[in-house]
DNA sequence: TAGAATCCGGAGTGGGGCTCCGTATAATAC
DNA sequence: GTATTATACGGAGCCCCACTCCGGATTCTA
């Protein structure tokens, strides 16, 4: 029940290297966090962090994985709520929250999802999947229009959550989501 | 007539730099191109560069800078604009045309906006201001919701730059404008 | 407890942004 | 035309970072 089998060191300095680079993310942000510091920090040679994980964009995978994947499974979920609910608009804030949580996460999901072959780019892709099946529904309730497709659902919450890290002001990600949703123009 | 006074193989140099900087930014875009590259296809010493620039942000905004002082005549032509055309829409476009014009802007542009003090910094607010009355015309024509400000449009059109020129398939900034302007709920 | 398989440490590489200073060159004065 | 001075040039070099390599240590197995 410890995932790979291996050496235990090996699990032990996995776990601690996965802590670190966790902590560090939080702190400066992905792509500030040196790969030197993490290894230094979870109190092992440079060596080791790059055998683990061949580069930044694995370790990052590993991170980023388990929220991603806790994503395609809440549109799921969503699928079986009251129509009431608008379960579009609740995913997309679930989705740009995710991508917010770790400043510099939202380059590094743009470019795992144009080349899907990456740890990250599988995730990315299911992830699209669950906005395709999302949308099919929100359709089918008249809370998205009928020629939305999923890719460009997730594009543009990108790009929100994107520009709400670089560009704006702190917490405007919730009030351009509305801006998207209902249009710039007067209803 | 030519601008600084000083040397003549300074300026002479100068414009070089800015020829191939042009040229290498065209070619493999802003973050890609290394200044030792620029200096090196300008036929001039890295320390030439710094010296003419002081970072690379500066060597951008000299080069960024003229098309962006467009964008901000462009908005005040549009105003006297027959009330037919949709001049948000059109700027937006071009302003968005501009951003991809070389892949990477969209990300120095960001930066700059939020600290106006640098070179770009300065002409993102020229265009922030354009863009402010540029919505206020639109609002009073009613081609835009009247609670729409000028810096929550450029946010937007930045975004779907970026997404553009970064994860989507080329060339689906339009499409992507026109879920934003018209919204992704039925009307 | 010895041998083998596995893993670790950290020095080292290459590239990129950026700096410093001895030297060359353009402008000016004579 | 020559000397002087201010200005600009060239490129070696520094620091930081992603990433590699291998001799040596550690864990597992028999």
């Amino acid at each position: 029940m410890t995932g790979h089998p291996g050496r235990s060191d090996a699990r032990r300095n996995r776990a601690r290297l996965i802590e670190a680079a966790t902590a560090l993310f939080d702190e400066v942000g992905v792509d500030t966090a040196a790969m030197n510091d993490i290894a230094r920090r979870a109190g092992v040679g440079p060596g080791t962090l790059w055998r683990h994980f061949p580069d930044k964009e694995a370790l990052t995978a590993e991170i980023v994985g388990q929220s991603l994947d806790g994503l395609a499974a809440l549109a799921i979920e969503l699928l079986d709520e009251p129509k009431s609910r608008d379960i579009l608009r609740e995913w997309v804030s679930a989705l740009v929250r995710h991508i917010t949580r770790y400043r510099g996460i939202a380059t590094s999901y743009a470019r795992a999802t144009r080349t899907g072959d990456s740890p990250l780019g599988v995730r990315c892709l299911a992830v699209e999947q669950a906005a395709t099946e999302l949308v099919r529904h929100a359709q089918a309730r008249g809370q998205a229009r009928t020629d939305l497709t999923g890719s460009e659902l997730i594009e543009l919450a990108t790009a929100v959550a994107w520009v709400n890290e670089t560009t704006a002001p702190p917490d405007t990600a919730e009030r351009l989501l509305d801006l998207v949703f209902e249009g710039l123009r007067p209803r």
